[in-house]
DNA sequence: TAGATTGTTAATCGATTAACAATC
DNA sequence: TAGATTGTTAATCGATTAACAATC
């Protein structure tokens, strides 16, 4: 139904959602576009276009019930679903992601972790077994798992995410330096943290006016 | 001199880089931009609009030599500098990140790492000291400190964030689930992974045609 | 020189902001 | 009802793409 939003808006909507978090904690009930707008240093012309998008959430001479919209940001979201994630690379970045526990109140379930370290067969991060990378296809034949987490070195990052696709996998979220080529279906997430201190660096170098930046 | 380059322009130059340096790995000498749109993606008038945001450097009829704009990049995004950091808050990813040694061969120098555990206190991540929270203010009188990367809960992020602004810092990279109020010539750049997720998490619940997509 | 490809201007497309009628 | 504020259309602004003259 909802067709073609555009990726600017998408990626407003988390923030969208965590102002509303905050909101809701204070006790506030109600807002209205405009005040939502001075908190949120955007316009207010700008979040009635995006809130409309996908629906009239809000009410003329009322403004926008808190905890309703920010339900239904999070059900437009897809965090009233469960998630089940994989994570691939136990390295450092791969421990750190696999150690927080945050991801599960908002439905992302990590059920498996990878690595090629045979050292690290056997052990487990938060309760969760850490597998032998050989042994990928075969859970993914026997799980139903729709997020693989990506921290590999970039020279592995192609050649998993290739028996990802094959596994069936949904969804990539790619933290290994380098563009995956996957099909059209797949969707790919990429944080890459060396690019996003490139930028910061380069708005230290210059004369720059500098403003808050979303990565 | 340069005026005002759009942020857009600014996010993708990384990207060129990595490219580039992807290039020279494979010993190609000169590339034109139809050849690295072809290989990126993107448009070859892209390229050339963002290039010329920062000077000519192609030549007519040759293209651009491939080692002169990877190094041109490299010094537009500041990475000819030397940018000391500090690093807050120890937990899981601040220690992944202080394990990282690949920003140092970018000119990126984590000299101190500050948590408020005093478990932590005297011990050390790639040899790099970890100070107590307490004497930050005394560590940047001290020392010359331009990037502090913030990987602290939200609650404790804003007032954080304050202190480094009055002891001089330049630039946040800021891994807090909240948006911070500081002056206008200090960068924030912002990495909020949930929020990246969230973005993954939408594109999976609908039927939406996928594309990849940079965080 | 002829061919290739840039640098740059002009045209198009998309996203943001402004305005206001609808309506709670 | 009158006042407030949305939902939505129209205007503006900015970014992307296309076209082509300049030039190596």
């Amino acid at each position: 139904m909802d067709k073609d939003i555009s990726r600017a808006v998408i990626k407003r909507l988390p923030r969208y959602y965590r102002y509303l978090a905050t909101l809701i904690d204070e006790g506030v009930e109600r807002i209205s576009s405009n005040d939502l707008s001075r908190r949120m240093r955007v316009t207010a012309s700008q979040i009635r276009q995006d809130l409309n998008n996908f629906g009239g959430f809000g009410q003329q001479g009322y403004g926008y019930n808190v905890r309703f919209l920010h339900d239904e940001i999070g059900k437009i979201l897809g965090l009233d679903a469960t998630h089940p994630m994989i994570l691939i690379g136990a390295g450092n970045l791969g421990q750190a992601l696999a150690n927080y526990s945050g991801f599960d109140k908002s439905g992302f379930n990590l059920i498996g972790i990878f690595d090629a370290d045979p050292a690290l067969s056997g052990s487990m991060i938060r309760g969760i077994p850490i597998h032998m990378i050989g042994d990928l296809d075969t859970f993914l034949l026997e799980n139903k798992v729709e997020i693989a987490i990506l921290t590999l070195p970039k020279a592995e990052a192609p050649q998993v995410a290739e028996r990802l696709v094959e596994g069936g996998i949904k969804a990539i979220w790619n933290f290994a330096h380098v563009d995956l080529d996957t099909p059209d279906d797949v969707i790919v997430e990429n944080v890459h943290l060396s690019e996003s201190l490139m930028t910061l660096s380069y708005n230290l170098s210059e004369h720059h006016k500098s403003h808050q930046t979303e990565s």
